[in-house]
DNA sequence: TCAAATAAAATCGCTTGCAATTATATAGTG
DNA sequence: CACTATATAATTGCAAGCGATTTTATTTGA
């Protein structure tokens, strides 16, 4: 590979790109059969993970800490509530809020979850400190993306 | 952070799946307005990258470079092929295999990549060094996961 | 006060992504 | 040859994702 043509630079970057793509299906694709157990899919485990920091959210405090919108959230929060594993409110402060509350069963299923971040942990299969450095990195670059999308 | 802590591990590794996932929406959503000027999402955008590397490929060897498969490939190639970038003819020497291969618009495309490719670059602002050491780290792990999906 | 601006969620239409299944063609085996 | 096994695409049904729009509620400000 010739550093000095200009084109590699870019290829390279698309490269990155797809990098991040591919392995992005490929963690959800390992992530399935775990959470099949649990009757999640990798998105609605991912909104689980949020509420059991903390439920009483809008949808719009969910969607801001997993960077998704309305148009994505409202049909799966619709699907979890269905699961019976949160409500789903209007607030009586403010109309336009919907706020998102977990069930006793929604809470209860957080036991289950350790197990499936301990199976992913393994079929990753690398250090804490590649695991720390990736994470900060790759937090990195989204936050720089974000912030130029407006 | 107590990184005695046995659990710390396994939600440090949530959030690295986590941050793989949320910065591949990132860039796809940077992508969109730059391939909607090429009337391209960004898989189609990655097949079509596949197809200038050399066509002429059965719609698997397509799937293989790019991790997908058929229930995602036959839909998104008829839309590239009513688009007029593509052809898809049954192989006379293999009836089973449906080869692609680009027509003159579709090559004559190429050309405008470039600048998607630029632009990219730029929005992502990182040096050649970190591209490189990213995506051999992120190719790693997607190979590290999908050969042992079976 | 009250119309215009803003905010939150929902809805619509479209494109992935994929597990499961089906249809068809080829390869292999007796 | 026939007959099973395998390979390749296509199809089906469902769940994301999201741009664009709509609906309803709140805020602003003249």
């Amino acid at each position: 590979m010739d550093i000095k043509d200009n084109r590699v630079i870019p290829v390279l970057n698309d490269q990155l790109c797809f990098a991040v793509y591919s392995l992005s299906l490929a963690i959800s694709k390992v992530y399935r059969p775990l959470l099949k157990q649990l009757d999640l899919t990798y998105p609605q485990y991912l909104v689980m993970l949020v509420l059991w920091e903390g439920d009483q959210l809008s949808v719009s405090e969910i969607g801001e800490k997993l960077f998704l919108d309305s148009a994505t959230l409202t049909p799966l929060l619709k699907r979890l509530e269905v699961s019976g594993l949160l409500s789903r409110e209007r607030s009586s402060r403010d109309e336009r809020q919907v706020i998102i509350c977990l069930t006793t069963a929604g809470k209860q299923l957080r036991a289950q979850a350790g197990q499936v971040m301990e199976t992913m942990l393994c079929a990753m299969g690398c250090s804490i400190e590649e695991v720390q450095g990736l994470r900060d990195r790759l937090n990195g670059l989204r936050n720089h993306l974000v912030m130029n999308l407006d």
